[in-house]
Formats: structure tokens, sequence, C-alpha cells
DNA sequence: AAAATAGTTGCACAGCTGTGCAATCCGGTC
DNA sequence: GACCGGATTGCACAGCTGTGCAACTATTTT
């Protein structure tokens, strides 16, 4: 039996549903249908494909599967910063959903130059990908309409573009801002910090203007910093940068958690500042690190379970349309922790 | 012009060769050869091509391009624990490599029960991938033979199974490991202790065995302690158990940076042990928070650059072989920081 | 026993591409 | 002008699958 496969050629290419007919003694037909869900094969044929299958190592090409029927069963997600902490986490649980819902992920890095972006955000169209799912801000709003315009299913996540065409999904960017606030506000902070990066995105422009108006509103000072990309140094940066400065601030809003490590990271061992007595951290997103003991960082959860289940929902039920979408929104919630006094 | 897609139908679907062909006023093999590189195109015709193709929005179709060439292009990434530090950069840069090269990454999520980890695998043999890079010890040495029996290009990163046909790619975790027992030697521990996982893999056996062989043979006491999961949290724990004894350990060796992130937090904060000074405690893997100011961790830096450049090469240059592949093995480098009082 | 019904099976086609082979075209040489 | 060589082009096939349609078998109904 198991010669068989070597027998038929040194190749050790793939097996074809023919080869299988022919040992099972039944026509082509018999074996694809063995393989279909719901379709109409009697019990006995389907034990004895099944068995020949088995013998010879048959597995169904997705390839040709996809190129007959319209669903190629790939999800590409688009993905910058896959290192991140927050992204990495947000991958596992969609890799596993889609897993879970019989499809596959094709994961494309949209970090480096603009033209090898749209050379491998190529990809999801070379593929026939059943939908696109972009995790980053870094794809231009312009790649994203060519993609739509090969009527590729699109579904952005924490984007902003006002696009016609792709679903969107957001979280409670400024209601969660103003929430920040509100805490260091409470906690008797006087004057307050935004940490952003330089190179900014919907979530985080949106976070930081709800935080500067509920704090204007409120008649507290309150001033921006943008440094960097989205990392921990940045957050480094950030501290010596405001920390040195003549009047310290005594409330900070870091538009991540990554930001907000290193910026408590400086404000602690180079600064030698006492957190939460003489200086109030609010991050956002919770990533792992911002509960390890070091930091207990009071931020806000991203749901990022409900967010790929919802994902997931709209890959299957697809209605396309021609007008823009309003984005389904998440709440995020807070998460208090030791780096903001209690009231 | 632009209107010709809508015109043509609804339907929104993709656009086939023939269509261009038929724009351009040439053949359908015109349009092939167009996008096959090195095919023989008048530049006339090449140009006509193009122009229809840019208007029709066309994009070549991959899955019959696999289809009929026996090169899918797609590579796939056998992962467990992917929101680790250390795998999520793994990932990172093999995707981009994989891009670089021409081909597109899969992620296929390991992480699980048995029987779904089968069905997620199987995906790398219905979609005919070049390749099967493993990066984690999850899938059995059973499945593995499965994708081997039918025809895949196996690459297994940091395991160590006896199964012919694999190529092997694996670090120097022996001779790193009994490093890593000189430096605490050094620097005048007496009591060590190895803090590993209950679950256990190639790796990280190997560093262990290795680390209590040094400090069997100079002499010097050590006791390992294994629990939970390759996770922050359990180092934790382990730090809980193993402070908690009478003779407290001066030296530890953490077989993963996680692991020792979540021993130092907890000697510090818990313990309120000063490091290095009351304890030595050296990492393995160098992941970004080891270089964290509230760490600043000693620790091995694994090759990833090297090792993703590598897992391209052999994808590329592959001689199928029916014995056991000797592995190519990789330097890890020492990274002095502060969890180690200087000799 | 004949008819009707439900369930199976095989044929043939469609889906989209790359490529060998033969035919064609273009340019240059005698 | 005839001939030759090389580049280009189109035809037709192969690669592997799902599925409508018709033919077939077995089972039930009248």
């Amino acid at each position: 039996m198991k010669q068989d496969k070597l027998v038929t050629g040194q190749k050790k290419s793939f097996v074809s549903a023919q080869q299988v007919a022919a040992r099972a003694g039944v026509s082509r037909s018999a074996v694809s249908r063995t393989f279909t869900n719901g379709a109409s094969v009697s019990p006995g044929t389907r034990q004895r494909v099944l068995q020949a299958a088995e013998e010879l190592g048959y597995t169904v090409n997705h390839l040709a599967r996809g190129l007959i029927q319209d669903r190629s069963n790939i999800v590409s997600l688009v993905v910058a910063d896959l290192n991140t902490p927050y992204q990495a986490k947000m991958i596992e649980v969609l890799t596993r959903r889609l897993q879970a819902a019989n499809k596959v992920a094709m994961v494309i890095n949209s970090a480096g130059e603009n033209a090898d972006v749209e050379t491998a955000l190529r990809q999801t169209l070379h593929y026939r990908a059943d939908a696109t799912i972009v995790l980053s801000g870094q794809p231009n709003a312009s790649l994203i309409e060519t993609c739509l315009a090969n009527g590729q299913h699109v579904i952005l996540v924490n984007r902003d573009d006002p696009v016609p065409g792709p679903e969107t999904i957001v979280v409670t960017n400024r209601t969660a801002a103003s929430q920040a606030f509100d805490m260091l506000h409470r906690a008797g902070c006087k004057k307050l910090v935004v940490i952003g990066s330089a190179v900014g995105s919907a979530s985080l422009n949106a976070r930081e203007q709800a935080f500067v108006a509920a704090a204007e509103d409120a008649g507290v000072a309150v001033s921006v910093t943008r440094l960097g990309p989205t990392a921990y140094a940045s957050g480094v940066e950030a501290a010596r940068l405001v920390l040195s400065h003549a009047e310290q601030p005594d409330g900070v809003f870091c538009l991540t958690d990554l930001l907000a490590c290193g910026f408590l990271d400086a404000a602690r061992n180079e600064f030698g500042l006492s957190v939460p007595d003489e200086l109030c951290v609010v991050g956002f997103d919770d990533i792992e690190q911002a509960g390890w003991s070091s930091y207990e960082l009071t931020t806000f959860r991203q749901p990022i379970e409900q967010i790929a289940d919802h994902v997931v929902t709209l890959i299957d039920h697809h209605h396309p349309t021609d007008s823009v979408q309003e984005p389904k929104r998440f709440q995020v919630q807070p998460v208090w922790r030791k780096s903001v006094r209690p009231r």
C-alpha cells in the first residue's frame, strides 16, 4: 500500500482527485462530492473514497477550489508594527478565530517604503482573498481604494478614512480619553501632558483631541508632546523632554501603553519620581506589560476578542455597498491599577 | 473608460486575462506573457496590454498560476504563542523577508487542541505551500511527518526532532547555557536555580541540561523548577515558590526572558531583594523588554535576522532528501546588562 | 407487476492561467 | 526579388477542481 506513493514516481508530487478515483474505482466526481459538504454520495462509495484518499495522502487543492468557487477562504491581515504587544495579540486572536471559521490568515507586513507596501498589498488581490483586514494606519487611503475598486471586501480597524465601501470598526476613543482626563483631574493633577507619537493615526488623534478638549473645558492646563514612533523609546525620550522642563507635569496621558511604560521607567529611574504620589500616568490598550508589577498601569482595555469576533462575522455576511458605512463602535473598559492616585 | 467595469456587470468580480486581451486587441497569451518574467513580447503589445490591464484593474490570479506551475509562492508559518515578544518579532522579520523575496506568509496558529492543530496544519497542504516553517514546539512529530509524506518542504526552527527530511535551524543553546553558568559562577553565586516551564521544548531542555551539567562539573549546587507555560506569570510564581524556601538562591538562570521578567519583578517587589547585589538573574532571547530600564536584564540575543535570512535561502534552494539533516547552527550573543554583578 | 419516486453516479463544462509548438511577421543579406 | 533567421504571436493543451444535467439504480407506491 504505502509503496504506491513512491512507485508512482519519485516526483513526490501532490495527489490529485483523479488518482484517488482510480484507486477507489469510482469517478472523479464521487471524490469531489465526498469532500464537498452537503453533496450526494452513498455511504459505500464515500467509505471507499475516504480509504483511498487516506492511503494516497490526498488533500483537496484549495487553489483549484478557490478558482472555481468565488471564495478562496483566504483572509489577509494588513499590519505594521507586528512586534508591538497590542498588534501581536490582535493577530493571535484573529488567526485563531479565522481558523475556527475554516479560513486561513495571510499576513501582509505594511511597514517600509510605500512602493513595497503596494506590491505587498497587491498580494491580497493576487490570491483573491475573501477579505482584507487593515489593522494599521500605514497603507494610504489610495491603496485601500485600489483594493475596493477590484471588488475586495475591506474591513478597517481603528481607522478613520471617509472612503465609501469598507466596513469600519473603532473603539470609543473619545469617551475613554475624556474619562482619562477625569481620572487625572479627580486625582488632583494640576498640570497635564499628553504624550503621542510623531506618526499619528486616526485613533491616536481622536484620543489626543478629546483629552485636550476635556481639559480645556475644565480649565486645566494641558500641553501635547509628539515624538518618534509609538514605542517604548519614544516614551522615554518624551519623559526626558517633559520632566526636565521647569514646571514638571503631575499628570500624564500616554496615548499608548508602550509610551506609558517608557515614560514611567524614565520618570522613576532617571528622575526619581514616585508614582502615583508625585506623578499620575494613564495609558491606553492594556497590553500585557501594563499588568506587570513594575508598571501596574492604569489604562483602558481594548476589546480585542470582541473586535475579532465581529470581524469574522462581517466576513461571512457581506453586503457590498457604495455608500460610506457607519462604523461599528466597541467600548473600551477602564482598568484601574496603581499609576493613578485613587480619588 | 472607468465605467466599463460597472457596465460589464454589477458583479464587481475580478478581471480575467481574457478581458484584458479583448480590450487590448491581442491574444490571451500575449497578456500572460506580459506578466511572465522573461517571456517574449514585443514592446508595442506589452505597452497596449499594460494599459488595458491598468484601465480594467487586472491582477494576475495566483490561484490559477499556482495551479499550473508547481510553486504557489505561499509559505506557511506555524507558530504558537504568537503574542510572545520573541515569536512576534520572528514573524515580523520573516514576513518582511518573505515579501522581499516575492513570497507571502500564511500564518497558522498551532495553539489549542491537537485535533484543531491538525486541521489548521492541513491548510499548508491545501494551499500547496512552497514550504512550511515550524516555529513552535507545538505540532507533534507525527503531524510533521504527515506534511513530509505529502512532499512538503518543512523547515524546523529551534526544534530537535530526529525525523528524516526536514531541514533544521537551531541556536547554540548548550554553549550559551554553560556560558550563563560561568556568568553566575564568576559573580560569586553559591546557590543556583534554573527556572523553566512545565511544557518544555527541545531548546528549553537543551539549555536546562547544559546549565545543570556545567554547575555539577564545577561542584555548585543547582536545582530546577518547572512551572506552567513559558510566560511572565510563571516567572512570578516560580519566584514565590523558590524565594520563600528556607535557603534562598543567589543566582537564577531563567530559560526565557519572559520568565526572567516575572522572576525579577516578584523578587524585587514582593521579596524586596536587590538585583544584582543580593540576586543575579540571567535570561534568554533578548526580547525588547529585557532592555527596558526596569529590567536591564543580562541575557543572550537570538540572531533572528540571520535565522530569517537563512530560512528564505533554504526555501529557494531545496534539495529534497530522505536522510536526517545536520542542523544549521547559529550563535547567540551574550548581552551584558545589569542583572548580574560584574566580575 | 407497473409506475413513480428518491437517491447516486458519470459526463462534460467552466474557471484562469502558463507554455510548447507551429505559424506568422519583420528585417537583413545574397 | 528571393531567401534566411530571429523575434513575435496565436492555438491548443494541461493543471485540478465543483456542479448542472441526464442517465441510472433501488425503493416505495398504486
